[in-house]
DNA sequence: AAGCACTTTTGACCCAGGTCATAGAATAGC
DNA sequence: GCTATTCTATGACCTGGGTCAAAAGTGCTT
């Protein structure tokens, strides 16, 4: 994890920022402010950012690879909540808590990069702008409803159901025939997403192969007919 | 569902809010502006306060009684999501997504009376306030917070864990000989919130009793050791 | 190309917990 | 009181998906 780089690392910073939610309604000062300090890191693959309980004094937005966030149980499994893609901003809601320490982990699944935003840089400038302080609340709005529909899944919805939904997840609502999906993320990272073992994960989607729902090459998917596999997932099966 | 009551209605909800952390920095003329805007519900057992998918314009504080906040799947079994107290807001979060709907359905489990409040008064109000904002985030990000051990203890620990770890939620964290934690929830009730089924939770109840853990009587139930069932969770066992 | 390390697939087996069925308890109504 | 109805407990059984083990790819490196 080094510190790095010389000039051209602000416009990138600053063309990151241009796109994220967070940042939408702060003015060119406050940006700036912003950018001061923030930091940039580079991980290599394996490498962690942070760990589950350590304190929280920034929060992040990935540049480039991919990070994901897990919990681990005591007897060393994995839950990995969230896979983070590039433009995804992560960690903005500990900020608020009273005694903020990190709830997950989070660790490159392959060389990222990461800007690091001093926390409480930003809350001051909150504290400026309710607007701001608006666009920060429908970001955690959105990320609760998100989370409930995790639990949804995780608690009433079997294996093979929850592996469709996320295909599905990967390809734009509107698609409607066949669809392309590449699995950029190694399988068994994808099963710790999914909470199954990568023999499960294997396992549906061999059945789904069976069913003719999808073909699998070597790391990627085609789903035959988005509608049907939709339809899948309102009929419920395994 | 009646929209009931004369005077003293008034002074119950005064005394609610000022209980509460959503309410702490505002000022007296935004709480009155807050309270005219404030129905009053009375709920019989079973009826529904909101349901799944419906429009969001309130937010709600549980006056007296108890709420299920439950998500149903396709099949009709229920997962209950989060069982409301008295004293607790709920539905706050919605509020400031682009296009609010329920993502769960809130149900009276027993006669209840609950505060509904108008969203755009409040929202209104919170525009004037950054101090206001920051307690709705801490608000919201404890709520992400604690959503996420869910997701944790359903994804990665099983029946009898969860069993063990809603039992030690009922008891102040100080405590730690023997213990008594009334069920004034029904089982089956219980037994949604984890995940489980009724007979599950039956057996995983005689499983804690045969250890010597708990003694159940009608429907309380006596933690014989606190201390240990908290390392039973630290040790992970069935 | 041969060896090695890792990832994915496939098969055999097992078990936590769901389902179904039955039987007590408890509560409600008459 | 006595039945009817709803809860809770317990037993018998089944199954989705975890575990373990072994093959089959898939790159790397040398």
């Amino acid at each position: 994890m080094r510190n790095a780089h010389p000039k051209s690392d602000k416009s990138l910073l600053l063309a990151a920022i241009k796109e994220c939610l967070l940042f939408v309604d702060l003015g060119k000062e406050q940006i700036d402010n912003i950018v001061k300090n923030t930091r940039m890191v580079d991980l290599t693959e394996g490498e962690i950012l942070f760990a589950q309980g350590q304190p929280a004094h920034e929060f992040f937005l990935l540049e480039r690879g991919q990070l994901k966030l897990a919990l681990c149980s005591s007897e060393g499994n994995e839950k990995i909540i969230d896979l983070i893609a590039p433009g995804a901003t992560f960690g903005e809601a500990i900020m608020f808590a009273k005694q903020p320490t990190f709830p997950v982990s989070a660790t490159a699944i392959v060389d990222s990069t990461v800007f690091c935003f001093d926390a409480p840089t930003y809350t001051c400038i909150l504290h400026q702008s309710t607007d701001a302080c608006f666009d920060v609340m429908a970001q955690m709005s959105k990320r609760l409803h998100w989370q409930i529909g995790e639990i949804d899944r995780l608690a009433l919805h079997n294996a093979t159901f929850r592996v469709v939904c996320y295909l599905l997840d990967q390809v734009p609502s509107t698609q409607l025939g066949v669809s392309e999906v590449r699995l950029d993320t190694p399988k068994h990272v994808i099963a710790a997403r999914l909470s199954i073992t990568p023999e499960t994960l294997s396992r549906s989607f061999s059945r789904l192969h069976k069913e003719g729902l999808i073909t699998i090459h070597d790391n990627a998917v085609t789903l035959n007919d988005v509608g049907l596999l939709q339809q899948f997932i309102r009929g419920e099966t395994g």
